[in-house]
Order: C-alpha cells, then sequence, then structure tokens
DNA sequence: CCCTTTGTCGTCCCCATGACGATAAAGGGT
DNA sequence: ACCCTTTATCGTCATGGGGACGACAAAGGG
C-alpha cells in the first residue's frame, strides 16, 4: 500500500417514504458549492475508520432525526465516474431507506434544509451530481423488490391493516390492485404477516385486523406487478 | 474538497463459469503481502482517472486475456470494513461476471498464477481478506438472477442448445430440471431464444437446435428454482 | 436391424391468480 | 330504530403456468 491513488467515499441515501398516497424522497438543498441550492440526496463522507454501513445509518439518522427506525436500509451500489464531481475524485456508495412515514420533522444539521418530495414532481436535472440517475436505480430497486420481499411492510408502522399495505403496493407501483385478491395473497403467504389479534377502531367502515412483519425474508412465489410494460435491466 | 479522509479504491471480480458440470470461480494465488500465497479473487487498484465498470473490465481482461467476451459483468456491491486490508482503508468494488467456458488459459500478470476453482472443492478460510463473503454474494446474485434474467445464456457459447442451457440451470443451482418441462419454458418464452435455424451434428442422441440469446432482458414469469429451502436475505 | 441416447411434442392435473359476487361490521344521518 | 355508505373479508369460477410423465423422432453404435 505504498502507493495508490487516493480517493474521497461518500454515502449518498435514497431514503423513500409513502405520505398521502405519494411516493416520496428525502432530499436536501445544498449549502455549498458545487451545485449550491441545489436539491441533493442527503449523504456525507465517511470517516476513516467508519464502516460503510455504520456511515449510511449515521446520516440516515443526521437527516431524519430518527435512529434505527423500523424501516429498512440496504445498499444500493457505487458510482463512481471520474467527473461525477468537479471537486475532484469522489466514489459514492449509494443506499436505499425504506421508511414509513412518521412524520419525520427532519433535522436540519448542514444542509440548509430537507423535505420529503414526492417524485411525481421532480422534474429532470434538478438534483445535484449523478443523483438523478441514483435516485432512478433506487426507486427500480424499490419497486423490485416489492414483488419478491415483503418489505413494503418497510413502509408502514409497526401495526398495519392489508389496506395500508396494499395502498402501499399501489403508490409505489402506480397501480391499483383488487382488495380481495390482495387480502388472499398476502394473509395465505405464510410468514409474510403476523397477525396481532387486535383490530381498528374508530375509522371508517368495518374494523380491520392488525398485522405486523412476519419472518418470512422473501415471497414465494412472488406478487408479480400488472401487466405494464417491465422495465429492462442490464 | 478541501479536507477529506483518502481512501484507496480498487475492484475484486467474482468471475463464475461452468465447466464440466461444475461450476467455478476464477481465483489468483497472491504474489504479495498480505495474504502471500492466498488464493483470492482477481482485482486491483482503480487509478485516479478510471471509472469504476472500466476497471473491472480491464481487470477482467487482464486476468483472463479476453477482451469483454459474449459474458456478462455486473457490479456485485461495495465492501469497505476499516479492518477489512492490514495495509490500510481500501474500499472495492465488487463485479460479478458469467462466462462462458472458453477454454481460458488464464494470462498470468502480476499474480503469480491464477485458476479455475471448482466451488464445490473450496473450503471456509481458504481466501484472503472478505472475498469468502464477496464470492458467496456473488453466488447468490448469480443463482437469483438465473430465475428472472436470461442471464444463464452467459455462461454459453454465441450459439447453444437447450440441453447446454439446462445444465447450466442444474450446475448452477445443484438441481435437477426436467427436460421437457424445461424445453417448453425457455422455448415459450418470448425473447429468451432465438433460433438459428442449424442444428448440432456428431453428437450422440438426436441432433438438437441451436439458439442464441434472445433479446428479453428479463423473464417474465420468472423460471423459479425447485422447492429446496431458499436462502435468507436482507 | 435393434438398441441406446437424446431431443421434442403432447397430455393430465393442480395450484395460483385475475375477475367479480356476496356478506360482515362498523359509523352517520334522518 | 332504520337505512345508507364505507370498508373488510370470504367464496366462486375460469384461466394459465408449471410439475409429472407418456410418446415419438432422429441420430449413432453394436
Amino acid at each position: 500500500m505504498t502507493e495508490y491513488p487516493p480517493f474521497a467515499v461518500t454515502v449518498d441515501l435514497v431514503v423513500l417514504t409513502v405520505r398521502a398516497e405519494q411516493l416520496c424522497v428525502l432530499l436536501v438543498r445544498r449549502g455549498i458549492e458545487p451545485y449550491l441550492d441545489r436539491w441533493a440526496l442527503p449523504g456525507g463522507f465517511v470517516g476513516i475508520d467508519e464502516d460503510l454501513a455504520d456511515a449510511a445509518t449515521r446520516e440516515l439518522a443526521e437527516e431524519t432525526g430518527l435512529a434505527e427506525p423500523a424501516g429498512h436500509l440496504e445498499q444500493l451500489g457505487t458510482y463512481g465516474r471520474p467527473d461525477r464531481d468537479p471537486r475532484g475524485r469522489v466514489v459514492t456508495v449509494a443506499w436505499l431507506a425504506l421508511l414509513p412515514d412518521q412524520a419525520n420533522p427532519v433535522a436540519g444539521t448542514d444542509a440548509a434544509s430537507a423535505d420529503w418530495f414526492p417524485l411525481a414532481r421532480l422534474v429532470p436535472g434538478q438534483l445535484a451530481f449523478d443523483h438523478e440517475r441514483i435516485l432512478a436505480d433506487g426507486l427500480e430497486r424499490a419497486r423490485a423488490k416489492l414483488e419478491y420481499t415483503p418489505l413494503a411492510a418497510a413502509f408502514c408502522p409497526p401495526e398495519f391493516t392489508v389496506a395500508q399495505l396494499r395502498a402501499v403496493y399501489e403508490t409505489v407501483w402506480g397501480t391499483s390492485l383488487d382488495p380481495r385478491n390482495f387480502h388472499r395473497k398476502v394473509t395465505g403467504t405464510p410468514g409474510f404477516l403476523d397477525p396481532v389479534g387486535r383490530s381498528t377502531e374508530g375509522e371508517r367502515g368495518r374494523p380491520a385486523q392488525l398485522f405486523r412483519r412476519g419472518p418470512a425474508a422473501i415471497l414465494h412465489p412472488p406478487m408479480l406487478r400488472p401487466d405494464p410494460p417491465r422495465p429492462s435491466e442490464g
């Protein structure tokens, strides 16, 4: 290790949540150059003695003000085009986080401000660096993972109804699903849902049974998205 | 970018191929410390002006002596535990390559030697650094991808038979598949296989039709592995 | 010429799922 | 009290993919 090219390494987070029937991503407004005042994914430099996953967790906590919430965090991919940061050679490890809608006040740290953005409202070219591509990759990963994992529950509070879970699928996929078939599918897949034993109260309509995330790590067989053309992939 | 912790960035390759009914990985014997004389995944440092994907492609070409073969190369994940390399802080971007059995002579570059290892013959603790975990992750990725992509063809020569393709699945998954159902599935999935129009000659048994990879990028519906318990996943 | 080997087509059955009707269980209004 | 709306949940039916397996085709070898 006498000689090697020095890199800067950062983590960037694609933090998704579902609120008000909309799939939203957490963005921060940059307070420094480059891309001053532009929106960007939250992130930051990795400490020289810090594990990558720890750095991601730390940034997530800093930006959302939450200490390891009940959501989900996984590595998304690494982006390192030589020209992606005008300041020099920066390689970023991107992470995907799925969080329940915890009315996160979003603590302002070094970022000027941070807020949830409905994805439908984003316009091309709005994000700093290559964050638009990272976001697109994160979105596709999230959509794909709902098919073969029980991760949709990561968008829900600890206890939730089948209808809430269905709303997550519908929002993330942008489709509508038959309530009866969906109910049959999720309650019939072993390990997907654990019945709490209680029901909702005070809501409109018939009370709904409450569930928690089950122990299953994957869905088998998967819950496939409806017809619309499927994305290509490398 | 005035101040940031300096990292070294490497790429490491999980190069898989199927030869002699065995799933094999390309390993190199290390010629320098640390882990001198231990087997490791092929890889090396990323140039300061080099794209990550280019570095992976370059290493693949160096280690196999092949310039971008008909196989497949994709990013697998990034590993950066602070203590993973005793020489200092090294973050490695791992890549997964699937190659046909091109009787690669494996050019010896800086590595002392390189060779294909049947996975069944690897013993725990045999690999340098955290390469055992990287390899395990690559294996699971490859196995999973055969389910919902036509990537099995990446293990085959440009023109191949259904039986060759089936052998790939059986070898990678370690299962046996019904030849008739497999034939129906792969020939019935639009875009999976393109018929060449010719057949094999001089083989045992009835000549088999030759195919090329079709244009499909994903398999829908997927080809699911037989029953055996499915691996958990984060 | 038979036998073995391998490829390919066809049949049967079951289960998962899409489409959709019917019923249960709450609240709100008159 | 009653009806109406809303939502949850259970059933029914048809379709289609896939597992199990039989049958035939097309080569080579003794």
